[in-house]
DNA sequence: TTATAATCTTGAACATGTTCGCAATATCTT
DNA sequence: AAGATATTGCGAACATGTTCAAGATTATAA
């Protein structure tokens, strides 16, 4: 799997596979301490060092400490992908297979658990490149939002048609929240994270059930305009 | 006003008239480069050299940088929370009732705009003292939070009674983000803001209106679950 | 093969938030 | 008032993310 930063152009371009160990070296090392040590106590100097390159050299191949944990959660969406569509594919129900995403998200970040709060430290700011939000994530997120995509569909709920285009991206901030929430889950195993992923699903397929009422038409309206404004 | 701020209790507990104005002039500097230049633009060094004080001095009085956003955002809340009461006596409609809350945020945010983004960029780690979810930040939340409870008491709207004591700070929750909404607002006169706040203020207080619905029961019952989890 | 250009590597230097030991000053005690 | 104590104030030193000019190495062209 090759990494590929958005930044670093030059780089990109061209790359003798002796480049590419370099690399290879370095974002390797850069996890290895950030899973071990956590992000903040990881310097720059010490992953150069554990690489056995110059500071420089580092900064040569990575724009920022930062864009380090972006090429990880880069490859993370990478090399999850097709899994988890297989894992869909499995389940028939809207429930099941919304949670089998979910699932598959958190075990594919679990062992990264003490240095993701770097790439949610900024998150609300959607001009930081780091955000999920932002313009340099969007293939990420494009890609996650996918997902959600393939898992909305031929499901054993009916979603109404004028929601269906926007469904993918909401439940992809859904997760997002309960990744947010997972990361500074404190209780044991992390179970307040899957009892609040089991009824918060649970809510949420319910929601989507009830939004088909005739009741729930208005409800539906104002939310489809509000998501207008927030995507503009 | 007294600026206090949680840390620095030696400098807290005695402070003569002298320290109190030089820690003035350190707060008066700093937020008006913030205002002028933002935040990360604004030195320590140059807040100390307009203060006329050695950058020492700046922190004998501020813990961090952080910290004067804090004095900040605490002096903030402190001086609009009589006002905002009065205001909302004033209105006798739960919605007109939660805007009066939130375009006296607006207002008196307003100027400070430029550098607000440096409170919220640590919002999503609770452990950050600067988070609005932080230990350190409690007093100032739940005067906020404050607010809305009594925006939402005798009210034109019924609220079910197991809904009564966790929708004030479901508001100030829904306040907080309509705020993050505001910062990174590109549009002319923040109208993205204004609209995204009448329309989501029209569906809030149409769900909570809803919500005594016998129907809604189970979601209702749901939600109040999911509560728990997160405040636990 | 040799000269030239592209790529890679280096470590010193920089900016800035923060710490810290010490000096100056004010306050208190007797 | 004099000494002791507490406070306020100082700026050098530190840590760390980042930049940069220059050197070393490798690929390309003649």
């Amino acid at each position: 799997m090759t990494i590929t930063t958005t930044a670093n152009e030059a780089v990109r371009a061209r790359s003798t596979p002796k480049a590419e160990a370099t690399r290879r070296r370095i974002y390797d090392a850069a996890l290895e301490m950030f899973r071990d040590k956590g992000f903040e106590q990881t310097t720059m100097r010490d992953i150069a060092r554990q690489a056995g390159v110059a500071l420089g050299a580092a900064y040569y191949y990575f724009d920022s400490k930062d864009a380090i944990v972006l090429a990880f959660y880069q490859e993370n969406e990478e090399s999850g992908h097709q899994p988890t569509l297989d894992a869909i594919a499995q389940e028939k129900k809207l429930r099941d297979r919304i949670r089998v995403v979910m699932e598959r998200r958190f075990e594919l970040l679990e062992p990264n658990l003490k240095f993701l709060g770097a790439l949610f430290k900024h998150s609300p700011d959607a001009t930081d490149p780091l955000s999920p939000f932002s313009d340099e994530t969007r293939p990420i997120r494009e890609r996650a939002i996918e997902l959600f995509r393939v898992a909305t569909s031929d499901a054993d709920v009916k979603v109404p048609a004028d929601l269906v285009p926007h469904l993918p991206r909401l439940l992809w901030l859904y997760q997002l929240s309960l990744i947010l929430f997972w990361i500074y889950d404190r209780s044991e195993e992390k179970k307040g994270t899957m009892l609040l992923m089991e009824k918060s699903l649970a809510l949420v397929v319910n929601l989507i059930r009830l939004s088909g009422l005739p009741l729930m038409r208005p409800v539906r309206r104002t939310v489809l305009e509000l998501l207008e404004v927030v995507a503009a």
